[in-house]
DNA sequence: CGCTAGGTTGAGGTACGTCAAGCTAAGTGG
DNA sequence: CCACTTAGCTTGACGTACCTCAACCTAGCG
């Protein structure tokens, strides 16, 4: 398992722009520390000041918040191939939590190592700096989602989503992939009760977009999908781009 | 006016991390145009691919997205020192438009000369990408008011946020701060109707915590504001780290 | 076989939105 | 100097998307 654990992350990057052969290599060689933490473990603490980041390889995590009250709300999404936290190594102070959904497999990076990085292989280091971008872009549609869109519209738009990005790392295919968190976790990304939020899920059923069973979501009508939530891939960068 | 117009962006900078006299040479020595546009521009458009970034001297811009029923949604606000879209140096392709909040005084720089700075001093480009990440730990405070927090108690946290903002650029003092938008352009920002909005607004008002006249916030009480808000600076980052 | 976590459903409440009207202040043209 | 316009703010009445509480159902598990 050690060998190609970093393909995801290969493939990702790929997605979006060439990468050379030392380059690849450099990736190849980085010293990670395999590990797996059980669904529900907390991962990185809030206010907490690691000393390496997350990459990771299987399972999903989530970034989260939580309020005084007790609620807490996900601030973003992680699958297989994200480099989770790259940004402790700019910002040092956890402004949130990390939490796995799932059961998951990663590594860790010591922060060293990706300095290194930085020095050795300056265009490398700056595809490192786009997917923080790239994260960026992502929250800012959900900051749309929950500012302006309907419940269930928001969840069409995050299926399709996370769709797409399975799909680049291999996670994905056939309109259909692996989801199994519960609908308190769905609720905590959507910003509604575990109520609400079952029942747009029912709503999206009846439509006959979608199915989530048995922690694996099928879209039966991606299109229908698609234009009810708005879902317009631009903001993925999901475009091969010369350097 | 050409001269000394880094200066918010160094204050900004130096909030955070030491800059050493060769990197504070290299931003002034930037080449700016300088430039202004009225109240109401669009200054970049969505899915445009600029070449140059823009850095904001004065006033208030918003990166905005819009849906299809011609709702607006603000994702993010930017202040005087504020390096706008230095992440489209990253991404090329714009996935939100940035509007002219107020008559804006701002330069741009040519992605051209960005790059040069980045390979003559990596440490002032870390730290040109920690505004990024920065940026992007704004936006998961912003997406927590708006999944879990009231309307009132948004607006407050918001509030603060721009005080210290402002501050840190010498743009707000004495607990008071111009902010001459519309109560439309804060409805964007909030998610909420304007109608909604004012109501919102004269809540704070009654609690005494705040006022907002002729374009002009005074925060009559910081301890409530901050408390009722659940505002907690943590995640603005503004404390010196050595490098 | 009982326990538990998670999913589902109903009933009633609330924080919002929408529509519509009236208000104020600044600007414009005669 | 005054009508007129316009953008922005404010208020009331009513509608709705979502929340809360509470119950029940289901499947997995010791």
């Amino acid at each position: 398992m050690r060998d190609g654990a970093i393909l995801p992350l290969i493939r990702s990057l790929e997605k979006r722009d060439v990468l050379t052969d030392p380059e690849r290599a450099a990736l190849e060689q980085l010293p990670l520390r395999m590990r797996e933490v059980a669904a529900g473990t907390e991962m990185v603490g809030e206010a907490s000041e690691p000393l390496e980041s997350i990459l990771l390889l299987d399972g999903y995590t989530a970034r989260a918040s939580h309020l005084r009250t007790g609620e807490r709300q996900i601030t973003g999404l992680n699958v297989a191939g994200d480099f989770i936290d790259l940004h402790s190594l700019l910002l040092k102070v956890m402004d949130h939590s990390v939490i796995a959904l799932t059961d998951c497999e990663f590594a860790t990076v010591e922060h060293k190592a990706l300095r290194a990085l930085s020095a050795l292989h300056p265009h490398l280091w700056r595809m490192l700096m786009t997917t923080i971008a790239i994260d960026a872009a992502i929250q800012r549609i959900w900051i749309v989602d929950l500012g302006r869109n309907m419940a269930a519209r928001h969840m069409a738009r995050l299926m399709c989503e996370l769709y797409l990005r399975l799909e680049v790392v291999g996670k994905a295919r056939d309109m259909a992939f692996r989801l199994p968190i519960t609908q308190m976790a769905l609720a905590d990304v959507l910003g509604l009760s575990i109520v609400h939020t079952n029942r747009s899920l029912q709503q999206l059923r009846a439509s006959g977009a979608i199915d989530w069973q048995g922690g694996t979501v099928h879209i039966h009508d991606w299109d229908y999908l698609a234009d009810f939530g708005g879902f317009d891939p631009l903001y993925l960068n999901m475009v091969k781009r010369t350097r």
